[in-house]
DNA sequence: GTTGAGCGTT
């Protein structure tokens, strides 16, 4: 019964010089991470400053939550909360 | 080389 939920971290506030990857090593220390995805926007060639994370464990995710929210990632602070749309995950949390 | 609030592209 231990199926994996796969809950999703929503990652904002983040570096301009934070990468899909570096996100990944960042979060993976706290659990394993499934997807690690940052949001660009192609027609300024920025980024939007915020990304998803993917868990393999809820728990984990939630580990990784309370310990990267509100900390210094590259030199900057970030905010990070469970992932509202595109995709349910935060059922786990709220119910 | 920026920042700020913020929930994304197959």
């Amino acid at each position: 019964m231990a199926k994996r939920l796969g809950l999703q971290l929503f990652v904002s506030r983040l570096s301009a010089y934070t990468t899909n990857e570096h996100l990944k090593k960042l979060f993976s220390r706290f659990g394993e991470v499934t997807e690690a995805r940052l949001i660009m926007d192609p027609k300024t060639r920025r980024p939007k400053g915020f990304g998803f994370v993917t868990y393999e464990s809820e728990v984990e995710a939630q580990k990784a939550l309370k310990a990267m929210n509100g900390r210094i990632v590259d030199g900057r602070l970030i905010f990070v909360e469970v992932a509202q749309t595109r995709k349910p995950g935060g059922d786990a949390l709220s119910r």
